[in-house]
DNA sequence: CCGGATCCGGGTTGATACTG
DNA sequence: CAGTATCAACCCGGATCCGG
């Protein structure tokens, strides 16, 4: 990117991350940690494959990430964030908080891919009975899954598998964002092809952040 | 610009605030108030005239600004942020914040214009005697003139002439600044052509933010 | 001078094909 | 799997022009 050419905090850091793509591959860095060139491809529908190159190459070169060569036996690359890189997050997260008005509504012809709940579920998300014991539930829309904890007051989420989950969503990611900001309820999602496991009621401690 | 096409708050914000030179006209708003074209064009050295007009059109479509005639007289339109623009404000600042490393190294061919000390001066400065009497300064560069205040354990920065400053400093706006950051010493500033006058001991309240 | 509109060359992006 | 190559479409930058 041409540099703006300003002594200005603002326009440096666009001098940085202002190119198209910069600061989605930083996310999906973020929520998935060290990845492959292939998961990136997956995780940013829409790129270019020579985009996602250059940019792995110009932000290797901004000290946002490096290329890490995993040990002996799989030689796959895997591009890590540098601490530098994960600083962005706080970027990241007064981005999304700026954006929540336009999740509001659900998703058209937007693609929604499941991992990308870990943001928004940190971001927009809050424990409703603090002083329970903590909960636990796993989102599956076909193989992917991701898990969301509710417990102390915060909501935490990762990328993989619950470890006995208090309940299962399975069906489409937009139902599920849906039915845990508590947009739609249960019997309505359930008719529009969201099957619920183990213990509903577990959902329940998952709610949307009072209006700021 | 065109849509990233995925329900993820990141992205969305991206299609709205993701075009070159988008957030530099929310920062000059941000800084000014209610501006003019001519003074957006000039707070923006390098902004071609057409690309001003076309993100003007766009962002008053977005939502962030709006496109106001003043009263009767002097029929000047003016472009003021929305409160949807204004809260653009905390993307902003952590953007600044993740950049400061960056501004420690002076300018070399970078404009540094006198305005674009305000968000720095609330961003990176302290005040270092919070007990003491509030002290406010005056930084002139050609006919710019920017005041601080620091008051309280806090500083504020704006636009225009302090009234009975306890010191003006004069000369090259990235002097002042380094300066202000004590990177240089007052009698190091004077030799490179900065002039203090009033009390210099006022600038002493002023410092940066120890290391977060 | 203010507030743009128009035009054009070059660089960036997007889509797809291809390769070690 | 991890990219490179190619090419069209679009966006940006620079200059010029124009009506109040």
């Amino acid at each position: 990117m041409r540099s703006y050419g300003q002594f200005c905090g603002l326009a440096k850091s666009l001098d940085i991350i202002g190119d198209r793509w910069t600061l989605l591959i930083v996310r999906e860095l973020l929520i998935r940690g060290p990845s492959r060139y292939t998961d990136l491809r997956i995780g940013l529908p829409g790129i270019p494959t020579n985009l996602l190159a250059d940019r792995l190459r110009d932000m290797e070169e901004a000290g946002l990430l490096r290329r890490d060569m995993s040990p002996a036996p799989a030689a796959a690359a895997v591009y890590v964030l540098t601490p530098r890189g994960e600083a962005l997050e706080t970027v990241i997260a007064a981005l999304g908080r700026w954006a929540a008005p336009l999740l509001e509504a659900p998703a058209k012809d937007d693609v929604f891919l499941p991992h990308w709940l870990v943001l928004p579920a940190r971001l927009y998300l809050t424990d409703r009975a603090p002083r329970k014991p903590p909960v636990r539930i796993e989102v599956r829309d076909r193989d992917q899954r991701v898990t969301l904890e509710a417990a102390n007051g915060r909501v935490t989420a990762r990328v993989g598998p619950a470890d006995k989950p208090d309940a299962v969503i399975i069906g489409p990611t937009p139902l599920a964002w849906q039915l845990l900001l508590a947009k739609i309820d249960l019997a309505h999602a359930r008719k529009a092809g969201l099957a619920v496991e183990g213990k509903p009621a577990a959902l329940k401690r998952f709610g949307p952040l009072p209006r700021q």
